[in-house]
DNA sequence: AAGCAGAGCAACCGCACTTGT
DNA sequence: TACAAGTGCGGTTGCTCTGCT
């Protein structure tokens, strides 16, 4: 029975638009295997149009791909295949095409499927957060301040545990903690301590000119954009022709500044990254200043920018330079320990 | 036994890209 | 070159099963 747009029929199978919908029944299995032995692998249209099946060419496809193909291993994943999917998300993100080629006779839907059940799992456990100093600097800052009225009707939030405040600081997090590898040398930690608990948190090491971190300067990128929002489309046209290949520079300065010396000490460090980043906010600020209705916030922006460097040197120093990642991450013998992990 | 919540999984949707006409 | 059809991919939804209260 054939029936049109979203419809269901007594033996209750969806149709819509002369397609059948939902699950696949063992007969529907049956004609798809056959059909894919007579056309062959991909030729879902040809298979649609020759057989009785009433499926789209995309649903067949789908069907095959994830559960006819004689090729694809059912059941659990073993640990092995689990640790070569960390492996290659970490490496390809959410390319779960490109990693099903990669982990042997297993689907992308599956491999997509494990992931995703498997994250909800591992955030139920470990819930995201931002260290107490970085929620702390960030909402004391003029930085804050700027971006707050950046976003006036949506208005920047940082909530920070009742016992923390500018005037009351959290302990110091350079603390170090016992039993670490190798790379305890370069790695902190971090305690706080509230009414009930006290926690200790090993901190990984996190470059900050890391090019896959880079928050502050997306921040800065985002609050210069904003205020050239109010700029004519021709104008930003003309703008960005002229000074694309300025900005690509700029944005180089920003994403790569030169990597200190080995051997420098954090001190160092940290005044290269500060010297690098106040050339960029130099450059940044001699831009054009025509940008329509949001002259004020770009002013504020730039007259903030020597206090923010201070600021950004004050930061770079309290906030961790590490930040923890799960163990989970990776797969660790100490079930209970935090991983360390340099990013 | 009933109700509920969470996990796991199959399938759909929308978008982007490729191919054919 | 433009358009339509086909295909691939990632995100999302919704169903079923299971365990807990």
């Amino acid at each position: 029975m054939i029936s049109n747009n979203n419809k269901n029929n007594e033996d209750g199978e969806s149709w819509r638009d002369d397609l059948r919908k939902g699950p696949w029944t063992p007969r529907e299995d049956a004609i798809l295997i056959e059909q894919v032995e007579k056309c062959g692998k991909g030729n879902w249209s040809l298979i649609r149009k020759n057989s009785e099946l009433r499926r789209s060419g995309k649903s067949c496809r789908l069907r095959w791909s994830n559960h006819l193909n004689p090729d694809l291993k059912k059941g659990p994943f073993s640990e092995k295949e689990e640790k070569t999917i960390d492996d290659l998300h970490a490496k390809y993100g959410n390319k779960w095409a490109l990693m099903a080629t990669k982990v042997s006779r297993r689907s992308d839907n599956d491999i997509k499927n494990f992931w995703n059940s498997r994250m909800k799992k591992r955030l139920r456990e470990y819930p995201p957060q931002i260290t107490v100093q970085q929620a702390q600097h960030f909402s004391s800052s003029p930085f804050y301040s700027v971006l707050a009225s950046c976003y006036p009707k949506n208005n920047l939030n940082v909530e920070l545990p009742s016992n923390i405040s500018a005037a009351n600081p959290p302990p110091n997090h350079n603390q170090k903690q016992p039993n670490q590898n190798d790379s305890s040398s370069s790695s902190s930690s971090f305690s706080y301590t509230n009414n009930n608990a006290s926690f200790v948190l090993p901190l990984t090491h996190v470059s900050p000119y890391c090019k896959s971190s880079g928050l502050l300067n997306d921040v800065v990128m985002e609050g210069n954009a904003l205020c050239r929002k109010g700029k004519s489309k021709m104008d930003a046209t003309i703008v960005i022709g002229r000074e694309e290949e300025e900005l690509a520079d700029k944005r180089k300065i920003i994403e790569e500044p030169p990597l200190p010396p080995v051997g420098t000490s954090k001190e160092e460090e940290i005044a290269t990254i500060i010297a690098t980043q106040s050339s960029s906010h130099q450059l940044i600020s001699t831009e054009k200043n025509d940008n329509g209705g949001c002259n004020n916030n770009k002013e504020a922006l730039n007259n903030s920018m020597p206090q923010m460097d201070d600021e950004l040197l004050s930061i770079l120093k309290n906030c961790p330079i590490y930040s923890p990642v799960r163990k989970w991450y990776k797969v660790d013998d100490d079930e209970d320990s935090l991983m360390m992990m340099e990013i």
